[in-house]
DNA sequence: CTGCATGCAAACCGTTTGCATCCCC
DNA sequence: GGGGATGCAAACGGTTTGCATGCAG
């Protein structure tokens, strides 16, 4: 997870990091695709692509490997559990206390070298809830 | 999660279903069409995925959304982790105790109703680590 | 007879890759 | 001038879908 090796930070690259630093949410790499072009309208998505798994790579950024069909990007690396609306997708923090010894008590029931965990739970947001209520409520 | 509605159990269905009770592994949708096509050979991958998907939201089975790109399935359905090899893919059970009051403390501290969560470890498999060291002695 | 289920193939979507060009060192 | 980075477009892998046919109730 730390550097593996310095990488040229291109412009490109500078700007993938600050609009990613910018949102609290956890965009796809397509809408990171949409944030960067508003600012260099002639990059190209393969770029994005090879950037953000670049970057990951090199722990500068984190890869969400959440349920969906498509992976998710965060600036903020440390530990932390998210939450995913399984009505419209999208994925929020949560504010739970991480639990780095559970990966202690998953190497000794299992025989993988452990490297980490992600806890993932799924609900549904208050924005989709809302219009539940309203469509029933009709 | 409980039966929304029966559905009618045809050879296919019937098939799908007894092949994923069979394997401890976690099966992507393309691993049960293969074991499925030895025993119903003209099936289509198609209505491997329909039976899937209908039978995943029926609670018969599990889907699983790991990380990685495939779905996987399971047939055991009652709340259990996993840890996956980075590096092969697999995926295999933890056995680890549910902790369903993790449920709560997500919904004290967000907006969302939370319907449930999976915790996904990741690892080197043994088979993958043994592997490596083969690569680094020589 | 009617409707759901199937097999098949084409479409789809997110992601990766090959390649020619560009730019920094 | 050489090696990595880029833009572009084509390829790819997994999944979904439209449609004609089949079969159970």
């Amino acid at each position: 997870m730390q550097p593996q090796s310095e990488i040229r930070l291109t412009p490109q690259r500078q700007v993938i990091l600050e609009e990613l630093a910018k949102v609290k949410t956890h965009p796809t790499a397509n809408e990171v695709y949409d944030m960067v072009r508003k600012r260099l309208p002639r990059i190209g998505l393969g770029t994005v692509y090879r950037n953000l798994e670049l970057m990951a790579d090199n722990g500068m950024i984190l890869k969400l490997e959440v349920g969906g069909s498509q992976k998710r990007f965060d600036a903020i690396t440390n530990l932390h559990y998210h939450i995913r609306c399984t009505c419209c997708g999208k994925v929020d923090d949560i504010e739970l206390t991480a639990m780095p010894h559970l990966d202690q008590l998953a190497s000794d029931s299992s025989d993988y070298q452990v490297v980490g965990h992600h806890i993932e739970f799924s609900g549904i947001c208050a924005t989709c809830g809302e219009a539940q209520e309203k469509a029933i409520t009709n």
